[in-house]
DNA sequence: CTGTTAGCGCTTTCAC
DNA sequence: GTGAAAGCGCTAACAG
C-alpha cells in the first residue's frame, strides 16, 4: 500500500506517537524496561514502528556506535569448492550473531589481498577472517597493528602470533601415509603445491614423518607443483615418480588430486594396482571416478564455526587471548588406497 | 609506526593543513579543480591525507549520501558450484564500479529469501541481484514496489515485469535434444526438478519442442524429481524410463546430472550404449566420469557481467527501462551423447 | 518516566 | 579560493 516517499525514521515514529526520539530508540532496542518506560508507551511505540514499517538506518547506527555488524572475509577464490563451502558455513555462523559477511577473493595474490583487506576495513568491517596467501606476513602484521580483530583460517604463520583455525595437517597426513604403508603399498610419494605456506609444509612433513617412522626415510618422494600449468606439472611429477618406483601418492589438496585424476585417466594408470591414491576434501569428482577415491576429510563446518566463534568473542567481548585451534581431519577410505595382496 | 589511537578523520587532516573540512572534502573527492581550490592547497591536502593515512568513514559517507556502494546478492546456496562461480564473477564485475557485494543464501526457501532481502536492504544495499526461488513472486514484487533497483539472475517470472538475465534455456535444450536425435538416439527423455520455476519449464519445453519437431511427440518422456532424496528419485526415474524404451537423457541441472551419474555408475548402465546423456554446466565430475559427459555450457561470466551492468545502470544513472536478456548457451559434446551406429 | 541535546564523520550550499 | 554551518538518522548522557 504505502508506497509513499522515503523510509520512516526514528523521528517519524516519535512524532507519530507523540514522544521523543530517545524513548523510541530505547524501546526499539529493547531497553525500554531498563529505562523504565511505561508499558503503555512501549506498546504504542512498537505498534507505530510496525505500522510505519520502520527500519533503522544502519549507517546512522554504525556511525554512531562505531561498529558495523559485518565481518570481512578474504579468501583465495570463492569459486573454489573448498572455499565456497567455508563461505557458506561462515555465513550461517555469522548469522547466529546477527552479523553479515562481506566476501572478497585474493586469488592468492598478496597485493590484491592487501587491497581487499583495506577495502573491507574501510567499509567498516568489525573483524577480518583471512585465508592468508604466501609471503603475506607483512599484511597480516599490519592488520594486527590496527587492533582490528583478526583470525586466519585454513593456514597460519608460525612466526606470527595470531588467532587461527586450521586442520591438524601434519597428523592427518601422517595417518594417511601410514594407511598406505599398511595397506599394500611400500613406496608412497606426495605431491604438494610449491609454496612456503606452513599448512602445505605440514602436510608434506606428516608424510615424511610417517615414512621415517616406517624406516623408509630413504624412499621419501616429494614433488612440488605450481598452480600455473598444473596439469602438465602433475603429469610430469607422476611419470617421474612412477619411474622412481613410487607405488602410491598422497595429493596435498583437492585441486591437485582432481587434476591428478585427469592425468591418471589420460595415462591409463590403473588404480590401485599401479598406483594407490589418497586425495583431499572429497567431492563428486572423487566419487564418480571409476575407482572411488580415498581422501582426507576436513570438518569444514567446524573450521567455520570456530573461526566465527573466536572472532566474535574478540569483537563482542574484547577477548584478548590468542586462540590457535587445530581441528581434526579424518580418513575416508575406499578402494583407491587399498591393494589387495 | 603510528599505531596511535583512532583513525584520522576529515577534520584531522583539515586542521593539520590549516584549512576547513570542506576544502579537504572537495579535494579528496577529486572536485578540487571544480571548486577552484589552489594547486598549492590541493597538494598540501593530498600529502596530509597520505601522511595521516586518512581513510574516509564509509558510514558517514553513506549516511550523508544515502547510498552504500554495496549490492546485495541473494542466491540459492553459495556452496553450490554454479552459484559460487556466479558469485565470483559478480564480485569481479562489481569491483569495476567500486562496489562490494553482500551475499546471502536463500536455500530455495521463500521465507528465508524474504528475510535475507530485507536484511540486505536494511544494510543499505543500493540494489539487489536475486536468484528467485519458487513461488516468490510476492517477494519480488515487494522489492519492486520499494523502487530499489533489482535484477533477477538465472531465473525469472513471466508474470512479472523485472530486469533479468538468464540462459536461452528453451533454445539450448532444444538443440541438445536435437543433437541426441541426430546422433544415434531415437528416444530421448528429460529429467528436471519438480518446480514451477520458469527456467525449468523452459528447459523441459525445449526438449519437448525438439521431440515434436522430430515428429516424436508421442515419445516424450519427462520425469520430475524433488531435491529431497534426489538420488533415489533419480534412480527410480532412470529405471522407469529405461523400461519405457528411453535411450538417452537430458539432465536439466548440474546437480541432477551429477546425481544421475552416481546412479548410472551404481546400476552399471553403459554410456552411451545403453544410454546417451547430456548434462548441465560441466565440471570436474563430468570430465572424470569414465565416459566424459556432454553438457550444456552456460556463459556464467557473461550472466554476471550483464547483471551487474544492468543494475549499475539503474543505480548510477537511474535507468528506468526494463532489461531482459537471454545469454546464449552452447553444447560441449563428447562421447556420452554420440552413439556410433 | 520522558525530553533535550550533543555529537558520530561527512557533503554541500551559501556566504565571504 | 576558502570557511561556516546545516543536517543525514541514530544513541546516550544528562536534565528534569
Amino acid at each position: 500500500m504505502d508506497k509513499n516517499k522515503k523510509k520512516a525514521s526514528l523521528k517519524d515514529v516519535a512524532s507519530y506517537v507523540g514522544v521523543s526520539t530517545s524513548l523510541v530508540s530505547f524501546v526499539l532496542n529493547g531497553k525500554g524496561r531498563l529505562h523504565r518506560v511505561s508499558e503503555e508507551t512501549i506498546a504504542k511505540i512498537k505498534k507505530a514502528a510496525e505500522k510505519l514499517n520502520y527500519q533503522p538506518n544502519s549507517f546512522a547506527k554504525s556511525l554512531r556506535e562505531g561498529k558495523s555488524r559485518v565481518i570481512g572475509v578474504v579468501l583465495s577464490d570463492i569459486s573454489n569448492p573448498f572455499f565456497s563451502m567455508i563461505a557458506r558455513y561462515l555465513e550461517d555462523e555469522a548469522e547466529k550473531y546477527g552479523y553479515s559477511i562481506l566476501f572478497a577473493s585474493s586469488d592468492e595474490n598478496r597485493d590484491r589481498a592487501e587491497k581487499q583487506i583495506a577495502h573491507l576495513v574501510s567499509r567498516g568491517a568489525d573483524g577480518i577472517i583471512l585465508v592468508p596467501c604466501e609471503k603475506s606476513e607483512k599484511t597480516v602484521e599490519a592488520v594486527l597493528e590496527t587492533g582490528k580483530p583478526l583470525i586466519l583460517i585454513d593456514r597460519y604463520f608460525p612466526t606470527i602470533r595470531t588467532n587461527y583455525v586450521c586442520l591438524n595437517n601434519r597428523e592427518v597426513s601422517r595417518l594417511a601415509t601410514e594407511h598406505l604403508l599398511t595397506h599394500g603399498f611400500s613406496h608412497p610419494g606426495v605431491i604438494a603445491y610449491d609454496t612456503t605456506l606452513q599448512h602445505m609444509q605440514d602436510r608434506v612433513n606428516g608424510y615424511k614423518q610417517a615414512m621415517t617412522e616406517a624406516g623408509k626415510a630413504g624412499l621419501i618422494s616429494e614433488s612440488r607443483v605450481k598452480e600455473a600449468n598444473l596439469h602438465n606439472a602433475i603429469s610430469g611429477s607422476i611419470s617421474r615418480m612412477l619411474a622412481e618406483g613410487v607405488d602410491s601418492l598422497l595429493f596435498a589438496t583437492n585441486n591437485i588430486a582432481t587434476e591428478a585424476l585427469k592425468v591418471i585417466k589420460g595415462k591409463g594408470i590403473r588404480i590401485p594396482e599401479d598406483l594407490g591414491i589418497i586425495g583431499f576434501d572429497g567431492g563428486n569428482a572423487f566419487e564418480l571416478f571409476h575407482v572411488p577415491v580415498s581422501y582426507i576429510r576436513q570438518p569444514i563446518s567446524l573450521l567455520a564455526q570456530k573461526a566465527v566463534e573466536i572472532i566474535m568473542d574478540e569483537i563482542l567481548m574484547g577477548e584478548k587471548m590468542t586462540h590457535q585451534v587445530e581441528v581434526q581431519g579424518s580418513l575416508v577410505i575406499t578402494e583407491s588406497s587399498i591393494k589387495s595382496c
